[in-house]
DNA sequence: GTTCCTATCGCAAGCGCTTGCGAAACCCCT
DNA sequence: AGGGGTTTCGCAAGCGCTTGCGATAGGAAC
């Protein structure tokens, strides 16, 4: 059982031309129901399988579209990637998957002409292209859609970051606390491993603050990069402030994690003496009790997927902005602040005065 | 700046044949050093790139290969899947992604005729693919590599489970547990989303146990689906048996997570009433303080890659398995038992006999 | 019984690249 | 100087499919 050659054989067997057997397998016009059904036939009894890379000469569409990421191991770009690839594999597209974990393959994608005759349409998952790179694709003619930043011109959807930071901190305000600290993803030089820094969160982080007219201390700000280990140690340098806050409002759940084990070292209870809030709702979440912001992340990366297979089929440049919002879960790891200044940790007791407003 | 034709395009400017253009551009001999220098530059003045779509109808060879993982939203095939395709994208081959989460695509994809056409050769990861699908798959002359099981007459890699199970059980008798349970996975009925269950693991268990000439009992052996839910409900079902165990043996670290919420739950501290060991040292292992095995998986994904591209360069079967060890990582979770029968939970505190040696 | 239209199908020209084979051209020897 | 061996390159035949256009046949309409 080998490439039995073709559509030859086929037309051969069925005793008509190329073309008809061509038209026939495809359902295209001008042919007569029942040879379309003969055909058919013959070709399925025939475990007959059209060349891909013949049509595709032919042609030009190559049915695959490729889905770029920084990242695979990230529980995060798994359940988007997942989530698209469905939708791509159900719409009949291929996906082929490129990995942009550094700087230099990253480069490498977006300058070599890699694409045109591999795919049809990109799609580009929490890499915040620039512009120069997207005009690098669209140059090349591709379609796209972009998940996790917002472009001018392209389809995509995100998000609203602002929103929800600022939602999240308002929980924190609203059980009472004063002190609340910001630990963010830096974005780390030389790769896009942790994909790209929600600066908005950030932002709606100061909105809730100055709603509340609470002060905005810049050493409530740390960043760090987005791994637990980066949380652990975002979260070990705010415990160093002279005044340490009671809350921490977490820009993904796994700094989070970080920072639930450091505070687990230290001997500070959560949420007797530090609230945390993340963001994502991790897989994980629930088990470790972290209150958090839910953005459904599968729906994100199906939305996206579907936005490039409406690109791709109507050709005409789209632009829809998709803004998906994110919802508080509370879970055990926020409650009000500690009534009085019982703290219990070591490093110093001497935070005798409350934040004064401004 | 569109498609501007091609080789023809090339060939004219450069005052040579397509045919020279085509070797000099690929580096085949038989052409003097000037010219292919000068062919070269010229192209590159062009900003041509070859279409892959002719290339491929003409040699029949796609420089792609399709990797097809049951999952993508779990830490395991993420980290598998990254590695593998970080090598083959270096070997030159782009990767094509096919997640089979459910039965229904699985048997599309390996009944349908998808592959031949658009990749040169197949990475089955933790699939545990039937002997039947195999063949479907080489009888498209398609070579493979296989991550997860053992095949006859195929590459492979995958890692000495029974060993590991062993190590870790040991690790638990050592620590002089003597009710000791294990939690396996369970393959999930229509999906494959959590992977194959290593079946060996539970064989190590039990020689782990025979060695110690330790009691078998069956209601220490659980079987859940591979994911926290899983775990945890595993756990549960243990803590209802007439005499629980002091340890567990948990096939998979997910589980192992789910496992430590019941028992935190439970209020049954670990590891002072109860030792816990894993399996995968998953990234969050750390953090959660647990005892694993670790397989460096991202060596294992890396390996099968490599596999791959060796079996794809040869063209002749090479058989070749490559079993990775599993070494363990001692963390908190794990400790000797309570000298004494004053385990604190409730159900009913009343294992006042000791497992008796058989 | 003409005429004209429509539905059905075959012809053949590509799509862009690769490669076996033969033709030049050239070099080295004797 | 002529012959044999190399090297370098062009010709042209594909690879397997798609598709515009023309051909044929069967009916409908008059």
């Amino acid at each position: 059982m080998g490439m039995t050659s073709s559509v030859d054989t086929v037309a051969e067997l069925a005793g008509v031309s190329v073309s008809t057997v061509s038209r026939a397998l495809r359902n295209v016009p001008g042919i007569s129901e029942e040879t379309r059904k003969r055909v058919q036939r013959i070709a399925r009894e025939l475990g007959y399988v059209p060349s891909i890379a013949g049509s595709r000469l032919a042609t030009g569409k190559t049915r695959t579209v490729a889905i770029v990421t920084p990242s695979l191991s990230k529980w995060f770009f798994g359940q988007v990637l997942a989530a698209a690839g469905s939708v791509m594999r159900e719409a009949g597209y291929d996906v082929l998957l490129y990995e942009l974990a550094d700087e230099a393959t990253r480069g490498r994608f977006f300058d070599g002409p890699a694409l045109p005759g591999r795919a049809d349409g990109v799609l580009i998952l929490a890499l915040q292209p620039t512009p120069a790179e997207l005009e690098a694709l669209t140059e090349q003619g591709l379609p796209l859609a972009v998940l996790g930043s917002e472009q001018p011109g392209v389809p995509c959807v995100r998000v609203e970051d602002r929103d929800a930071g600022r939602s999240a901190v308002r929980h924190l305000l609203n059980l009472g606390h004063e002190r609340i600290a910001f630990i963010g993803i830096e974005q780390a030089a030389g790769n896009t491993l942790g994909g790209v820094p929600p600066a908005q969160r950030l932002l709606g982080y100061r909105d809730a603050l100055s709603e509340a007219a609470l002060d905005h201390r810049p050493e409530y700000e740390v960043f760090e990069e987005n791994t637990t280990a980066g949380g652990s140690s975002a979260m070990a340098r705010l415990l160093c402030a002279e005044i340490p806050p009671t809350a921490v409002f977490v820009a993904s759940d796994e700094m989070a994690f970080g920072v639930l084990g450091t505070l687990r070292g230290a001997g500070i209870s959560v949420p007797g003496d530090m609230s945390v809030v993340g963001f994502d709702n991790h897989e994980l979440s629930g088990l470790l009790d972290l209150t958090t912001m839910d953005h459904s992340v599968t729906r994100q990366g199906a939305e996206a997927a579907r936005l490039l297979v409406s690109a791709l089929q109507a050709s005409e440049t789209s632009e829809t902005t998709l803004m998906v919002p994110a919802t508080l879960v509370v879970r055990g790891s926020t409650a009000p602040p500690r009534p009085l200044r019982t703290r219990t940790y070591s490093p110093t007791k001497t935070h005798n005065h409350l934040t004064e407003t401004a």
